[in-house]
DNA sequence: ATACTAACTTAAACCAGCTTAAGTTTTTTT
DNA sequence: AAAAAAACTTAAGCTGGTTTAAGTTAGTAT
């Protein structure tokens, strides 16, 4: 069960089987309940998160107060307040587990030990972070090339699995748009 | 001149300082004149870029034909369509010279013999890619949490140099509004 | 089972920001 | 220096999406 992140290493860089177990006995695993929080905004953010099972979301509260949600984090993906993480500042974000989650779980100082006992997982990273990187932009690109209701055709019909799985006020949060307009899109989809 | 690149990698991690020739060799150095093509959208991508003087954006082109900026390289900042230039797709961003600038350049197969001779480099663009990452995060976050109003007043205030560098079309595509908009706040500002 | 709370829907009034279209100013080209 | 093109401004009308507020349904706790 617990394997995912040795089989996710081994996928991305060339390594020896042998030094898969010792590379993961610098993480710790951890479940989180539905609704529970890794961390929350302005504390220290001492972890970094790889998701096994379940499902994670990075959000931030507006002036308004009203959450918005950032990214998301499923099976094989990874998690956390990168600024903070690295102890520049405190965290400008929340994670919460959307549904009961189990995690893999490593501090700064076990992250330093590991990268200097196996320099070549830093390749790794990098490749995590430039994916990270792309699908951020990327991000941003959907953001302006499409309308708020195209933007939830194309991840309905892309991710319809995550739209059974996620609440709708946490989606319409990732969307960038209200409930309210969610469910008049909902009922104009149904007409055709 | 061209020293820009070997202080910046020196100021991230720790590497002595006559790897530095060796390493700056694998690169070489190209200038752009203003309005130039440095990459367009579906060609190849072939190159990774350093700036060491002037600027350059990455943008794409909308449906409407309107073209939309994601995001500006100044001095000391690295460019590319990342997920072109590792060859797994063509180019879904163009990049432009919006002033005359110097880049240092390097193509995949360099970066590939680089990282082979001084994998130590692999940290340097680990934190680079981090950093990236980060500032897109940020950037979603702000689109979300602020007016077009609040986020060019936000703009305008921490990087007001920018503002003179720039033509406003480009700013408005970056900021995500139309120039008539702008033109509004500009005058509405005035007044203030 | 019953009550309480959270998640979702509906509809009307409203507004931030866009579109269009014409005018002005600046820059580039010849 | 003149002409053409590009960059910016102004103003009116319009629309995608929000706000508010009330009603419905589903989930959870007692």
């Amino acid at each position: 069960m617990s394997e995912q992140l040795g089989k996710h290493i081994a996928q991305q860089i060339s390594i020896f089987e042998t030094d898969l177990p010792k590379i993961l006995a610098y993480f710790s695993l951890a479940t989180f309940d539905k609704k529970a929080y890794l961390l929350q905004e302005n504390q220290s953010c001492k972890y970094l998160y790889f998701v096994n099972k379940g499902c994670l979301r990075l959000f931030f509260c507006d002036d308004k107060g009203i959450e918005q949600t950032i990214q998301f984090a499923i099976e094989g993906w990874w998690m956390t307040d990168l600024t903070a993480f690295h102890g520049e500042k405190l965290a400008e974000f929340s994670i919460q587990a959307i549904e009961a989650t189990q995690v893999m779980v490593i501090d700064k100082i076990n992250l330093e030990e590991l990268l200097k006992e196996f320099p070549q997982i830093e390749r790794y990273f990098n490749k995590i972070y430039q994916r990270a990187y792309a699908a951020s932009l990327l991000r941003v690109k959907h953001i302006f090339s499409f309308s708020k209701e195209a933007f939830y055709q194309l991840f309905s019909t892309k991710y319809p699995q995550f739209i059974q799985r996620i609440p709708q006020k946490i989606l319409t949060s990732f969307l960038g748009f209200t409930p309210e307009y969610l469910s008049e899109l909902r009922k104009k989809n149904m007409k055709k």
